[in-house]
DNA sequence: CTGTTAGCGCATTCAT
DNA sequence: ATGAATGCGCTAACAG
């Protein structure tokens, strides 16, 4: 593979010349500004990035961490953060921690092996020793849709009780007033928050506040099939199911279709934190709480980039939206 | 940050007695062993990536192109490729090339500034200079799913002509006869392989060889639509359709109600490539053929490795299943 | 088994 | 504006 060398010995300048052009960072003259451009082109030159990196002592990569690419709002935040970053000039490493604080270890560990100029993160709630002295080590550092309490870093994340206040909103508007509400992990902030929000709202709202309407999963399918079940089991009536984020949804509404048959379990409304694809086309349609992954991986990422030229980063509180699916008028 | 000088300084040992304790590769007493590992530990020292790769010309990175990081199958196979490289001592750059031969351009560019060790490729099939360029430059390259005509590397990839075999019997077993095959683009092999596939097999299994029952999309949910749509307002009559992919699928479905009402939508049996989290709970539920992402994402992966480390990848077709959830009987 | 030394490819400083 | 020289942090070759 050519070097900066093999460059500049094509053009016939010195090695200094030609590292000058290829950053562009000081004058050169249009002459050997031209010709080491030639030669760069026709050797195929790419420049080594290690090396770069080693000698800049910065990357130009931000670290990705979130709790489960296989979520689709993870994947969807992942993708509009990777095409922010590029903008503007930075490449995203992607690590999945698998909803598993030993694997999101490992990976900070890599991450700061890698020497990664910033990291975006989105925490599962523990926070290990590792993780600890990442957070102190002073590298630039935002979180995504989740936190973790009394660390200092701006949060670029959902307006859960925002959110929630559409859910109640709809749930009033529906006429239920047995709602099963199947939240997430009081240790992630999403799942404590949006718990919080509910529990503030639901009696202004004429809900129940009938706690055995209560549980809570892992914020995956099977932990949040495992709540509905247990409330299911509680023999408590309720005409409709909240889960507070989307697989725990997911996961909810095949509890219910396990437990009470396809035909008892139309005859309950669901909503959700978190839009799904399917949603529309379950029966009955689900309604949900819009949750804009993009913007929040976009916004993210210039949090970080302000970080890391110097700037401010206050944080922010995105707003959600409300897809009312519900069929014909009031139940 | 603390380097391996420091470390050798506090332990009282040579910079180059601490390297090779640290990255234990030759000999060294047990005593100096012990001091210098105290010694790392206490200054929480971490390799400087950068350097490390610069100086051993290999970055323990592999680069994992993928078309759509969005589409399930695609996040599966990255979480699963991302475990198996973590396991063999790689860390996986992850690059989402949006269905769009530009950003795969770049991408490749990305991954060869970071001179990765190793190259897992799903591509679109449009094949630029850049493209052509990294493939012949000897990295070491192993298509995951898809794969490109003329280039010489191993795929890793779902075994299409047997999936769609399975989806055949199915539709022959439902006792469909007028079946509406939506497919992906020619361009993608594994588009060009299932249409293939279900060109050669439908006459034997009794379904209509009639073409204006057959469209293609781009594999989006977009243009799966606009496909299902075209061949609905060809007004042949069908009584099941045929999605070859997973979003595929879901476009078409989207587009069957949207145009036949969910009433009569209900009356058309889908069959899908791809199994998607959803199909238990459409109406009719729709049956699939299971391709094993986490298979093709680990075996990929494998391959690669044993490429790198000098040994033959031979490539393998991955078998699929196939989940039935039609009701009741023969229709 | 260990210390010393060279050099990976690059950006940058110091002269000119 | 440019050439020569330096060193980023590390591993590996060499000498002992």
């Amino acid at each position: 593979m050519a070097t900066i060398k093999d460059v500049a010995a094509r053009a016939g300048v010195s090695l200094g010349t030609a590292s000058r052009v290829l950053s562009g960072s000081s004058q050169t003259s249009p002459e050997s500004r031209s010709r080491v451009l030639a030669a760069a082109a026709e050797l195929g030159y790419i420049a080594n990035g290690p090396a770069r990196s080693l000698r800049r002592s910065r990357t130009d990569v931000l670290g990705l961490l979130v709790s489960d690419i296989r979520n689709p709002f993870f994947s969807e935040l992942a993708h509009a953060a990777e095409q922010e970053a590029r903008h503007h000039g930075y490449t995203v490493l992607l690590a999945n921690a698998n909803e598993d604080a030993e694997q999101a270890d490992a990976y900070l560990r890599t991450f700061a092996a890698q020497r990664i100029d910033g990291l975006l993160f989105s925490p599962q709630g523990t926070v290990s020793s590792h993780l600890a002295a990442t957070l102190t080590s002073g590298l630039p550092l935002v979180f995504l849709n989740r936190t973790i309490e009394g660390v200092d870093a701006p949060l670029y994340g959902t307006d859960n009780a925002e959110g929630v206040g559409h859910a109640l909103a709809w749930l009033r508007q529906r006429g239920h007033r047995d709602v099963a509400f199947i939240g997430g992990p009081d240790t992630i902030s999403t799942g404590a928050e949006r718990r919080a929000a509910y529990l503030a709202g639901r009696e202004k709202h004429g809900i129940s506040t009938d706690d055995r309407l209560l549980d809570a999963g892992d914020f995956l399918a099977s932990g949040a099939a495992e709540a509905m079940c247990r409330v299911i089991d509680r023999g408590v009536r309720f005409t409709a199911v909240f889960g507070a984020n989307g697989l725990t949804t997911f996961g909810a509404v095949r509890a219910l279709r396990e437990r009470l048959g396809a035909e008892q379990a139309s005859r309950i409304e669901v909503v959700s934190f978190d839009d799904l694809d399917w949603f529309e086309f379950a029966s009955p349609p689900i309604s949900a709480v819009r949750n804009d992954a993009s913007s929040i991986g976009r916004l993210g990422v210039r949090g970080l980039v302000d970080l890391l030229a110097g700037r401010a980063a206050p944080g922010q509180r995105i707003a959600t939206s409300f897809v009312d699916r519900a069929r014909g008028g009031i139940r």
